[in-house]
DNA sequence: AATGAATGAGTCTTCATTCAT
DNA sequence: AATGAATGAAGACTCATTCAT
């Protein structure tokens, strides 16, 4: 747990809590090393060893003083990787004015992100499956954030209000769709030729048409 | 490794190997309880002292006598579940001569199965997480068997040569299609309410058109 | 610890104790095995189910049905061993007349020895070693059986007061002539090309010669 | 394995390896600890929780946290015992031009090692019995490294070719000669009076005459 | 007489966390 | 602010021994 005698003096009162400017450079100088890691080794071999290894500069027990514990650590990689993509969607979003033109945006985005940041997608992959896991306590909330499909079922909402889509299950459309995207993005990142962007055409299609008819 | 006290006298020379009956007992009592324990604790907390707490009459030593070792267990986890999933899916596909009727019942299948066997579908998604993991030993094969579209590719390939879907890759559709049912299974399991006829009937339509108009 | 049920009904009241026919059978099978899987596969791995393997008709059970516990097991090869090296030596020593010849007999029979039954010495090396392990419990008897040079020591002894050896002391010369005899079998023992003859000419004359001068 | 951890700042490139002050010195102790359970009770029983006993202060997750690995440590302690005895045997064979007074010099002071430092030698000991054992894995190099009597072959070789010593099979006298000090030494660390002076000499004559005369 | 199955103490090892410095 | 060292609980696995049948 994190130890008392770290004290902030220069605060930081942003989303990422209260941290003195050199807090806050550590941190993300941890949190590099542990995507790195988690891409590199997986998710069971993601320990504070090897995370401490590929940060050449720290030690293990510097990673205990910079965050309360692994679940913190974990949470702080996966808000960085989804905030980092979020970088990327949103103003893509903002230039189009058609839910199916959303819809294609946020598909080609997201494997944009993927083949720009192979590594960060791959560690979300694995915090993904380390999440879902009912045995890794103090992941709960990151488990929401990252398997929130809101925004994506919000889209598809507003498009089938707008009459763009069929009456469809936005919800669970919206899951599979998720799905859909990480099977893909599944096969892209093991090293298997995909045509990300033909791929994004046809799932575009596929889940803009699917209700559509109905 | 599995020890070597254990010896088969009366032979079973079926895929499971070559087990006495009360052997096979014993590992299907195993085999269950970790599929409760997968379920229920997730992964990482899949170890063998819960495992042999949930089949209450044994030790932890009584896994490693009757296993080799724990990827033997859950590889022998994951393909008695596979088999049963087969099991239900086998007879159905012979049923329909269309292949975009196999498409369906496939998906159809595969959702009764989860909705038959919450325990075990939500075990062998514990299993898939674990097998993606590159940290995980002797998962491999396990990994390439529960990972694999090739059957789900072979399906679509075939339709596509007989004219009833566009022509599309494959093999990566198979990955997209496969996560989308993962996806909508995610939800389903996580207790909230789906319609999963409906939403198969929505899946098989959207996958089945999506490269036709193309 | 010997189950209470193995009652002996034919009695053999010989050195081994009171067996019946079978027991006998039985043990012997047993002690067999564990010779060779000593030879071959080394102290440490030469467990009860190694032992049990190598007797391909018996169980772990068997072992420790059969015999008190491990110790007594050790100690029933070490003794077969041995009366067998005694029964090649007895003969041959009673042949000769003068006590250098009959170093010379020692020296050279338990090299034939050697070289007859090379399985059998090397398992009797493994058994020194453990018994020279002072963590081996149980095996106080064997290590004083095995390395007892008492004999040895008499035969140097008497060779002193017949004047064909010099005034050594002879207990402690008997510990290094037998350290020589298991320094060479060892290098023999491990497929290293030894002229076993000459060489127990050489250790003849050497320790034969050794304090005459004195 | 060798926790990863650990890891030096202050650099020893000495044949120790990398290490911190503290590093080497908690090595030391705990081979220091293990030489005395080796000792004591013998090489079944030395097992990490008996060391950390022996070492008071340390837990069985501390040796691991500073050995790779059992046969990290078994073979820094024989190691250690040799480099020691080397310390002692070197300068004394120096001091003396002949071979034949070479020969007297190495027994001699090995004897006066085993009686300065029984311990160590009886620990030596019993990692050479377990050296020696086919089943432990990680000590074929030590094996090597204990059992090795090429410096004795060495010695014999030129003191044969000096015209010192007879012509003998150098290699295999050097076994002989070796397993004889060890004989002698084992009769001497079972607490048997032994007068060791007395038999280095007797044993130099017998091994530098034992060719001569042929 | 024998066995297959079960046991449980004990092995080495890993790792997040703590703490003195 | 940071670190190296230490900890200890928990992990998988081994094996002689026991026991019902």
């Amino acid at each position: 747990m994190r130890s008392d005698n770290r004290r902030a003096t220069t605060t930081d009162a942003g989303p990422t809590g209260t941290f003195t400017f050199t807090q806050r450079a550590r941190r993300a100088q941890i949190v590099q090393a542990a995507i790195e890691t988690l891409a590199e080794s997986g998710y069971t071999r993601t320990t504070f060893s090897r995370i401490s290894r590929q940060a050449r500069l720290c030690s293990t027990g510097m990673i205990s003083y910079h965050f309360a514990g692994k679940p913190e650590l974990i949470t702080e990689v996966a808000h960085t990787i989804m905030s980092q993509a979020e970088t990327m969607l949103e103003p893509r979003l903002r230039e189009v004015d058609t839910y199916r033109g959303k819809l294609g945006v946020f598909i080609g985005s997201t494997f944009e992100f993927a083949s720009t940041y192979p590594t960060h997608t791959l560690a979300l992959a694995e915090i993904v499956a380390m999440a879902r896991d009912r045995g890794s306590t103090g992941l709960e909330r990151v488990e929401q954030d990252i398997l929130c499909v809101e925004r994506l079922a919000a889209l598809l909402e507003h498009g089938v209000r707008a009459g763009e889509f069929g009456a469809v299950d936005c919800r669970t459309m919206a899951f599979a769709l998720r799905g859909a995207i990480d099977g893909v993005l599944c096969q892209y990142l093991r090293n298997e030729a995909v045509d990300l962007d033909r791929c994004a055409q046809e799932l575009t299609r596929a889940f803009g048409l699917c209700a559509q008819a109905a």
